[in-house]
DNA sequence: GGATCATGGCGACCATCTACGACGTCGCGC
DNA sequence: GCGCGACGTCGTAGATGGTCGCCATGATCC
């Protein structure tokens, strides 16, 4: 591999003088400038990216630590992200935390190491790790889940608002004992969602008993527990809210394995989309989230931020939509 | 951020036995090194990996080259990949060329001009881009799609015998029109199961004509033109084997849309899975591939290939199995 | 007493960027 | 027309933060 010094030596000029022609920030003689460029594509000399971030202690990575790249939901989220960087000149390192915080440090060091320019992360609810990264200075995103206590940009979405919706819907639809599947209690959408269900059940004179909320895991095996413990209880629900993807379609397996047909015997209404839930009979209803826009926005944040350290943090809220479908839909 | 000068100065010290205690390569006396851990731990100390990196003149990144995460058999490789990876070490940049050799190309360049420790790639089928890596000497592994006239690490499945069982169960089935939608000519294994489909058919005594043959791109709107064109022609068949899961959901959603009843009207089998194809109504008959294990295999051979560098390729062939569901039923 | 071995320090090195100084040119003013 | 100052441009050299080869030193063993 070639380096500046030969692309100098055959251009007749110093190495510094290669570096003002390839970045750019002061002129040169144009004639110089064309030895320069001619001799660099003669020598297919490509720039040693690991010794320029060491002269300028900063690199062209971005961490996207998210729970699992599994979930379509994340998927959707780093593929935004991914098409935004490259434009902007970063390279995505994918960081998969499975919702374990002490993962997360992992990946937190391994992001301050390798002194990445900047970190986007749906936390799993331990603060610590997002405020190391403050304290070192690196640009930080909070996507999909807040951070408590971190003045930090961050793109989440209206949770409390879709699983109002959701639950309004529920009752609109005749349903009158309905159970909510939500997520870890450290994390900020499952407290969010929660009480957007809550609260619709309020506002529509209805009690929110305890009896009817399990807090779960965010996974499909969590969503299966939930709801078979949901059956086995007395006085079982004739509908479930559940607060992810995942956790819907372990619900909707329990269902299906006790030989409850839905919506006739339960109705069923899930946060976010599964892939082709058109497909799936009955046809899923769910609250939408803009996932894609999700990383997008968020990679956009982040490059802001990089270029302008100072400004001020800012929160952008995406909307959902409620998506109704057949498993919500009684008659 | 502390260096490694500072953790030298408090555990009075030179910087080169700061690094001897942190790497272990020799030995150093007991006393120093517990000086120096000390240090290290007061200090908060933490390598900056970018100066280890140019000295050493390599990375711990690998990059990852598919065509799109958004596409859930490529979204479990990569998971494959990135836990194997984590585990060794390394940070996993995620690489999505969306069949663009040109995007895979400037892929190809970040790597070197990163110094990636090796790269992973699923060839979008220039075998210039893969040639380029070895050339410089960086390690490379190809997953899922052979890249031709490089004797390199690959990690591929039995396509060809995928698809003759996908075939061969769609005669035994009494469909006897059956058309194929496969990928991209320039894929290899668009190529492989195109041919697996043949010889199922010539081994059958039926003919392969080329009317009942689409080549697609392996995406959604792809597999929807195609089941279009094929339904359109003369002559339409009564079962279509789909190359790739994406084309088997649009060759599905064209179906819906004309009103064709699966598997009354026409038999559907895909390769590779879609998530909860069970939940499918009528639930999806696909040859299953796996895929988490493929991008396991494949990171450990380029870590044993890092450490191991004259070992020479190896092939890994994993298999496929047959998952019959209602798609592919007649009666 | 000499050879061997373990171990620590010095300094070079990785490839690039950039502060600083030097030099040349040009313009303006006397 | 000459001198001085300013500005633009180029090269030298140092800095970035570790790693590692080489050499010196001291201890140990025969």
């Amino acid at each position: 591999m070639a380096t500046i010094y030969d692309v100098a030596q055959r251009a007749q000029v110093s190495p510094a003088t290669v570096s003002r022609v390839l970045n750019g920030r002061s002129s040169v003689d144009p004639d110089m400038a064309t030895r320069v460029q001619e001799a660099v594509r003669e020598l297919d000399y490509r720039p040693n990216s690991v010794a320029r971030n060491l002269r300028r202690s900063r690199t062209t990575l971005w961490a996207v630590i998210i729970s699992d790249v599994g979930n379509p939901f994340f998927t959707a989220m780093v593929r935004g992200v991914e098409d935004v960087g490259q434009r902007a000149g970063y390279s995505v390192v994918l960081c998969n935390s499975d919702e374990d915080p002490a993962k997360e440090a992992q990946y937190v060091t391994a992001a301050l190491q390798d002194q990445m320019a900047g970190v986007i992360i749906s936390s799993s609810g331990d603060p610590a790790n997002v405020r190391r990264l403050i304290e070192a200075g690196t640009p930080v995103v909070a996507i999909d889940r807040q951070v408590s206590g971190a003045n930090i940009d961050s793109v989440l979405v209206d949770n409390e608002h879709g699983a109002h919706m959701a639950t309004e819907h529920l009752i609109e639809g005749g349903y009158h004992r309905i159970a909510c599947i939500t997520g870890p209690r450290k994390v900020s959408t499952a407290a969010q969602r929660l009480r957007g269900y809550q609260q619709a059940l309020k506002a529509h004179g209805f009690g929110a008993p305890a009896r009817l909320v399990r807090y779960s895991d965010y996974r499909e095996e969590g969503g299966y527990a939930a709801m078979a413990s949901l059956l086995d209880a007395g006085d079982p629900p004739d509908a479930v809210f559940a607060a992810n993807n995942l956790m819907t379609v372990g619900a909707l397996e329990c269902l299906v394995d006790r030989g409850i047909t839905v919506p006739a015997g339960i109705g069923v209404i899930g946060f976010d989309e599964i892939p082709w839930a058109h497909l799936v009979r009955p046809s899923l209803s769910t609250v939408s989230q803009p996932t894609y826009e999700l990383g997008r926005t968020a990679a956009m944040l982040l490059a802001e931020r990089i270029t302008e350290p100072d400004r001020p943090p800012s929160t952008v809220t995406l909307q959902t939509t409620l998506k109704v479908r057949e498993s919500s839909l009684r008659s």
